[in-house]
DNA sequence: TTTTTAATGTGACAAGTATCGAATTATATT
DNA sequence: AATATAATTCGATACTTGTCACATTAAAAA
């Protein structure tokens, strides 16, 4: 199972938080951003134990915060201080036009409509303001836009859905997806 | 074992960091920023459970960076903007007189004392150079500042805590923590 | 060369987190 | 009142991460 690009993206900014989101990857970043230290040092500071420090340091590296040189026996840790420079709406924000298309913006949408329709068939009208505001968005399709229909005409259309024609033609005008005067209806 | 406000405040701040430590929840950030949104929509596009969305928005809204308020059925969950405006540096960035107090800096100066001093003796010269400074830093406190100490002087203090004062002189010299002229030493 | 020291890698265990099904709560519809 | 829907809570389980003891590697000192 390898990942997308837009995956990978997504984990790698996550992975940035991820180093942060720890207590002593918080102080470890604020003792080295005092000073450039090595291992040694911030493991007899903060009480823990070689190994552990260095783990922490991985991760704060590999997430782009910190460098580290070689200095005799030492590794020298140091910050970059660029990216602590970055806001998180810098850090957290995909690029629009990815989002789009990796992520079924509509996938809410479809979930309604494949649940109230049935063989091309409308199995109730919703009670529900944000459904039924889907449901009709998609019932007006049927209808072309710039040409007049009389009602008898409407309700031929709509009676293939649903047998509660007068709702569906009062919920279009109410909606504001038909106009109605004079008794000819307008897809708007 | 309750926590102390520094230890708090600590958390909080890698909790911030903890909430956006996830892709699910990058995305989520993503959504609402693009508009407000509740948890059957978000579980739809992101095919996670209503559970599974709840967990994270409750994480996000912990840390701060949703509210939410109720809309018939629905909980409802919009961003706070001032959180995303803020950078890096800022939420890790711990108060620096905080950090001096709860933090032994000198741990490792400690650790390094502890090592080769025993009983008031100092077991050998350490050859790494920064151990070295710490240890004849610390011998020479044994001098007063202001004051001429002949060479038969400086041997009469040094050799209580080691024999090899010759060493021991040479080096005070070398780190610039004693000056000499004439055979006259001075503290500096 | 042999010994010392800092750092890293490994494996084990403990602690924490993500995900979901099932039960519960709050609200709206009939 | 009874039913339907969205949200939350709880408990179980799988997965991930933190910590350390121990072994190994890299560099420096004796």
């Amino acid at each position: 199972m390898s990942k997308t690009p837009f995956e990978e993206n997504l984990e790698a900014r996550a992975d940035l938080f991820k180093a942060l989101g720890h207590p002593a990857r918080i102080l470890i970043v604020n003792l080295i951003r005092m000073k450039p230290r090595h291992g040694e040092e911030l493991a007899a500071i903060l009480k823990l134990k070689p190994a552990t420090i260095s783990h922490h340091l991985a991760k704060l590296t590999r997430a782009g915060l910190l460098t580290s040189r070689k200095d005799q026996y030492y590794q020298i840790y140091s910050l970059v201080p660029a990216v602590l420079e970055r806001s998180l709406a810098d850090l957290v924000s995909l690029p629009q036009p990815d989002l789009k298309t990796e992520v079924r913006e509509d996938a809410y949408r479809e979930k309604v409509l494949k649940t109230f329709f049935r063989h091309g068939r409308l199995l109730s009208i919703p009670s529900q303001l944000k459904k039924r505001q889907i449901i009709l968005q998609k019932l007006v399709e049927e209808f072309e836009p710039d040409r007049d229909y009389a009602e008898i005409e409407v309700n031929r259309i709509l009676v293939e859905f649903h047998e509660d024609v007068a709702s569906l033609r009062r919920e279009f005008i109410s909606f504001k997806l038909m106009s109605r005067s004079r008794g000819i209806y307008r897809r708007l």
